[in-house]
DNA sequence: TTGTACGCGTTATCAA
DNA sequence: TTGATAACGCGTACAA
């Protein structure tokens, strides 16, 4: 009992026997059973960290901060990937669950009846990253999605542009936040026009933006400017423009949302919103280091804000 | 101990009563605690996955698959991310492997000697990803690097290219492989010049490869051909060649490493090795599979193989 | 086919 | 400050 107390550094024991117990410990290349350990104190010292996707980076760079938070105080990051379903969400939490996480991370607020219920039932401390709640009690570190979708639609509607279009893939509740941006900005002007939105559910690409852009062109060859709900799809719409003679953003100006990689160096370079997800990941896992140490925190709702960045694109 | 056995689905139990354990499990929302489990049994139902990074989409896409093949079978699967340190490597084994997982699968043979005892005195079955090797004994899915760099350069010189050039970051050891193909299939024409490698360690990017492209150009105006070693420093090559009115492929072509997203839109589009790492990832995950459950395999080592992808730069 | 006894390695609790 | 004892919730081994 004494050796378990002065291994974890809990209780009062002789300094000097701490430091016997260490070398022993050392010598016997001895280390703790988690498992054990966990049937014993009814607590992991894991973190679940619930994401949509590992193939848009946003969410790579979000689990990076977290990790660099919290693995030097010893919590082991269980991610989790639900495929933006929310099956598989409720799946994961399930499983997670049974593991005695001592916190959880999980994205947005979408997500079904079983899986609230579970996260509530839990008790287990949970921060919610992405986006924002004023629902007093929530914790969650993230930005207002729509405020930046209106904000980039405004900066296409500074430049005098006037038939501007949306288009969006992977439909999640993010993205459809940054769509009710688009709207409010172009209702606020009175030129919103719900035929100008593009909205396919498939999984966002490169090759994806490209596609869409085309398609997009022949619908509506008026268009003047084109809001892209992520990076990406915006990069392929810049090619396909190169391809197709069409010059951006001379014709038809382009913004996207993320500021992925190559963004800054696409041919023109991309105008778009600069998502602080290094933040969000550093000040949740921060926040929730406090829950689970039992403190109150400060602000349940950090709004990380965003940033436009124009370039040449938009 | 009965309902033990009638959710685990072992032994021999009564029909009639799995399904009234199973009903009482449902309705009293029972989820068996994997960490008794573990302890009771010294061994989790979790499988080690260690990658090298999580910003390369080639490890998000073999993560995805063995995903696919080991969830439904009832095993976690625990992402440890090394970010190419050894250190960070031997860290998270000792983490991992006191978890007593039921499987590992890690990512090519290079690693520190401690790294490799704690692997094998585990006990733990593993397999090898990515790379290839003939040592007996030793389960691996993956590709010659060699033999696909060899292949990429090649290929340039049957467009009569004498002056090509290898451009890579991120120097990991099949970085450093597909440099070697490079250099022998230059060697076997005697036309091989170490002056025309630039090796960056930086983290690999669009951005980097636009700038590594820049760099290069100026200190050899003479080059007619580059291998890169990744498709984010190709594609950036393309926009900078763009950029700077540099005809591709006419005055340089240009090749990369791995068909990501976006390397087939790209301008020009970019010829490429494809590499089928959710093949190895299934592949992989099917072999341990079959180790984990004490079964011998029928090869060891599995070659995949790769596919040079013609396209316009090259 | 079902059930009993025990132990897995740790921590909580209480006594010394 | 240290130590003894009893769980924690399962699976193994063996008996019925």
């Amino acid at each position: 009992m004494t050796a378990s107390r002065a291994l974890r550094g809990v209780g009062r024991v002789d300094p000097a026997l701490v430091e016997r117990v260490r070398e022993a410990a050392a010598a016997l290349q001895y280390v703790p059973d988690p498992a054990a350990r966990a049937l014993a104190s009814a607590r992991s010292s894991s973190v679940v960290v619930l994401v949509p996707s590992l193939a848009n980076t946003v969410f790579i760079d979000l689990l990076e901060a977290v990790h660099e938070v919290l693995a030097p105080e010893g919590y082991q990051v269980l991610i989790g990937n639900t495929h933006y379903s929310r099956d598989e969400e409720e799946q994961l939490l399930r499983n997670y669950l049974a593991h005695r996480p001592s916190g959880m991370l999980v994205t947005g607020f979408e997500r079904s009846e079983a899986s609230r219920r579970m996260i509530e039932a839990s008790g287990v401390p949970c921060v919610y990253l992405m986006e924002l709640t004023n629902a007093p009690g929530v914790h969650c570190v993230g930005l207002s999605q729509l405020a930046a979708g209106q904000a980039v639609t405004r900066h296409l509607l500074t430049r005098g542009r006037r038939r501007i279009g949306f288009v969006a893939a992977q439909l999640d509740p993010r993205t459809m936040q940054r769509a009710e941006g688009y709207r409010r900005a172009l209702q606020e002007v009175g030129c919103y026009d719900p035929g100008l939105e593009l909205l396919s559910p498939a999984r966002s690409s490169v090759g994806l933006g490209a596609a869409l852009f085309k398609d997009y062109l022949e619908r509506h060859p008026d268009v003047d400017a084109i809001f892209f709900c992520n990076d990406d799809l915006a990069q392929g719409a810049l090619l396909e423009a190169l391809r197709r003679g069409i010059r951006i953003p001379e014709q038809v100006l382009i913004a996207g949302f993320n500021d992925l990689d190559g963004s800054d160096c696409s041919f023109p370079r991309l105008t778009t919103i600069r998502t602080p997800r290094a933040e969000i990941g550093r000040r949740a896992a921060t926040m929730l280091l406090q829950l689970m140490r039992g403190g109150r925190v400060g602000q349940s709702a950090v709004d990380v804000g965003f940033e436009l960045v124009v370039r040449e694109s938009a």
